[in-house]
DNA sequence: TTTTTACTAAACTGTTTAGTAACGTCAAGT
DNA sequence: ACTTGACGTTACTAAACAGTTTAGTAAAAA
């Protein structure tokens, strides 16, 4: 394994800053790399890096950071290993620039969700857009669940990662919510970062027992039913 | 690898039933084996059993479980690598033997914290209690968040496990709490598994983000705001 | 005393892993 | 024509891995 830093003896493997600090390799220029990338449907013109991070994707989110061999990667992505490591120093670079990545998409896509502080339409249905949105979204979009559930499960090999999490994706999240039931004439919560942790903590934990512990078998619960029962007692609740 | 059923190329290791079916080596008998263990301090006596799952309980939950090696864990364990595998088939029965002690520990725990509805205390107290020793007992007991987070982490590989920790776990500690909430006269919830949901959820979802995720760092939160909090949204949404 | 049982330490087997090196190819830039 | 550099293919190294074997020890049962 040659010994760089991971996996020995220690569990905090380099004193990570995260975001604009992974270790990718920066020689090479892959082209347009972000915008303008959906000609040429799956090889040649340097896509690459996007290749790798797919197949880097599929693999890792099947198999767990550890139990993840490179070669696997390789041939997800479709790219030869020596390639792979041109593109990306190593597997733990290679791992942090893929999360980094998903979490900038799904920011991009949760910030898009509540752009709009809308205090003139009734808060239930504010409420009930938001709840619905998100949980159809993480049933759509496996990769959300996928990130949340590496994050958690190597939280204790990649802390920082965690706390990058919590950092760009929670806490806005978060924030935005309470200020929305702060400043609505209609809603009055003693705390409402509480209130906005419990209403984004009930979704979550629905979406870990129902989706990633396959609860579904066990315990089911239609969203809808969820959803109407979070409303009337976050709106029961806030009543000014 | 030796190519036992795991980790090639399917992601559903062996249709596993769990729960008195994992493959722990029945061959001996490890003499008293659960009650009445405290003496002899780390040594003879044939705690060997316990001492396995103990190291395997530390090696486990730093590694996870692809990272984590049979000799460590024996050298954890303070056992030669025979011995560990005298008493567990394989590395697979180990790691479910060990899950599936967790579980039975942490359901005796948590069973014994809501032994009784007790509905001539007021709600507010019953709820406030079971919220701050639920987190307290987190907070102190370790293996708990652990045990979760290994779970959650591990999901893909080992859905069994998943599986049953909502069987054996989440779906108990719903049910008996929406029992208590419906049976209250007190308390008026039109659906209350889903308030039960939205009270353990917040919960959990709490330690998810502070414990698992470090998230204590960036986004601190009292456990005592947290529970006042909550209580008075499912106080004010609950009231008959 | 002899046998059996539980164990340890150490070496070993066969496989898999991360990461690299050598060599050839093809296309674009000069 | 010549060079450059990204790429594939193949093969490699050194280490770690799961699991087994061998040889030997200590203690209790026979």
């Amino acid at each position: 394994m040659r010994q760089h830093g991971l996996a020995r003896d220690n569990c905090q493997p380099v004193p990570q800053t995260l975001m604009e600090t992974t270790r990718v390799n920066s020689s090479v220029q892959p082209t347009s790399s972000d915008q303008a990338n959906s000609d040429q449907v799956s090889k040649e013109k340097s896509g690459k890096a996007e290749m790798i991070l797919a197949g880097a994707l599929q693999v890792f989110t099947t198999y767990g950071y550890a139990a993840a061999s490179m070669d696997r990667i390789a041939s997800a992505a479709k790219v030869s290993k020596p390639t792979l490591y041109r593109y990306f120093q190593d597997k733990e670079g290679l791992f942090l620039a893929l999360i980094q990545q998903l979490m900038q998409k799904n920011n991009r896509m949760l910030s898009n969700l509540h752009t709009s502080p809308d205090l003139q339409t009734p808060p239930d249905q504010v409420l009930r857009q938001l709840a619905n949105s998100t949980l159809q979204e993480f049933s759509r979009n496996q990769p959300l669940s996928t990130l949340m559930r590496l994050i958690i499960g190597e939280s204790e090999k990649f802390p920082e990662l965690a706390r990058s999490f919590v950092r760009e994706i929670e806490k806005p999240l978060f924030e935005r919510f309470a200020a929305y039931l702060a400043s609505h004439p209609q809603l009055n919560f003693p705390d409402p970062m509480v209130a906005a942790r419990i209403f984004v903590g009930s979704i979550v934990h629905y979406l870990i027992v129902q989706n990633i512990l396959h609860g579904n078998d066990i315990l089911p619960l239609d969203r809808e039913r969820m959803v109407n029962g979070l409303i009337h007692l976050m709106m029961a609740a806030g009543k000014a």
